[in-house]
DNA sequence: GGGTTAACCTACCGGTCGGTCGGTAGTTTT
DNA sequence: AAAACTACCGACCGACCGGTAGGTTAACCC
């Protein structure tokens, strides 16, 4: 009974520097493996337990619940995305820099790094109830509004064509967070080349003529 | 026993032309609304049910499993792009023209039209297992080999900057599909708009700078 | 060496899952 | 009017679900 809605208890439980040397940590990095691989919904924490090497009830005496430890490797798919990128990015003070950067950031993070726990915050929105998803959601916000303002200091600085920088930032992340459904299934791209093309095609849609660098195309 | 993984017999099974005023049709399009909203692997057949106004006997009187449900919901949405978007502008022969019909046309199919079957088509593939996936996929991959193709055209023409074709693709295709994700939520961007911007957009990234069009920015 | 604790396990719980059975009411066919 | 068929429902099935109770083992503390 009383599910106490009341009062933070101190700190976020879930995502407390997520060690992987731990056995916590193992098990969240084997739960976001399954996740990544069936789909939440698809999951037995059966699945989740043998994929940690363990019992179901060995994997209960460190988690608390299915939903808090889908909760637990969203947190930690975002702390690896702000730490990693967002943090750095934002504070660059120019904003064509500051873009660039944030481009080259996110796009070697799913390449290269690839890190289940962000595909998993891709994949899994519909499947966080509640708190659970305001929270992941509002730190997913503050990247939104971190691109828009971006955007909107490119068009105050003139540099940026006239086009509504919420389009910009929707298409932008649309194209980076969609590179997970394909990347690395046989082909042969490396992560750094696209992570220039994308600066490259991106930007290339988004400046003023006049404000592009030479594109290297001959003629 | 035995699964039969031959020949063709004679028609697709499901989806046969999907009349929403059939019975069936309305547990389809209940089914889509349902898994649309919560996940297919949070959905449960009473869910579908319930939103079908139907006892969950009553649905398994029109369906032959949920695996099949999904399959015939998913196959319905590619039937919808194919015959809306694909069939239409894989006939315009001037392929600059082409892509500027193919990205309206995608656009305006998830906006506009918002059906919950395309819907269901992107977020669910890790739901369906088997011969279904490997069917779907298949039709998923003629969009991915017309898009291939026409960026290889565009470069044969001289049009478009060094941009390796399969980047291209999945850049657009990102850029596209991810609207599902953002559009319609309280925004007041207008469905055309938001289709000319990522002409716009992608175009002016893709072209070679001799070849855009005037992008109406000032000075 | 007795007490405590963390890290598990086996065995099990109530509930829900996808799916089925046998029936019935209404319509259509003969 | 009998037979056949379609569209459905209430009741039910075995399997599996998320989760737990209670015990065992080994390491550590005094």
């Amino acid at each position: 009974m009383h599910v106490v809605p009341d009062a933070e208890p101190k700190a976020r439980e879930p995502s407390p520097r997520l060690d992987h040397e731990t056995r916590t940590g193992q098990i969240y990095e084997a739960a976001a493996r399954v996740f990544c691989e069936h789909g939440f919904g698809q999951s037995s924490m059966s699945d989740v337990a043998a994929a940690a090497d363990l019992t179901k009830a060995g994997v209960y005496h460190h988690i608390a619940s299915k939903d808090e430890l889908l909760f637990g490797i969203m947190s930690y798919g975002m702390d690896l995305f702000e730490e990693r990128v967002l943090d750095r990015v934002e504070q660059i003070r120019d904003p064509l820099e500051r873009l660039r950067a944030a481009i080259r950031g996110h796009v070697l993070l799913v390449t290269r790094d690839r890190p289940k726990e962000v595909t998993v915050v891709l994949n899994e929105s519909l499947s966080l109830r509640g708190e659970y998803r305001t929270k992941i959601n509002r730190r997913k916000r503050r990247y939104v509004r971190f691109l828009n303002e971006t955007f909107r200091e490119l068009r105050r600085e003139g540099l940026m064509r006239d086009i509504d920088p919420r389009v910009a930032t929707f298409a932008l992340l649309g194209m980076i967070n969609w590179t997970y459904q394909w990347y690395g299934t046989g082909g042969r791209i490396r992560d750094t080349e696209l992570a220039e093309a994308y600066v490259d095609l991106f930007l290339g849609g988004l400046l003023r003529a006049d404000q592009r660098p030479d594109e290297g195309n001959g003629s």
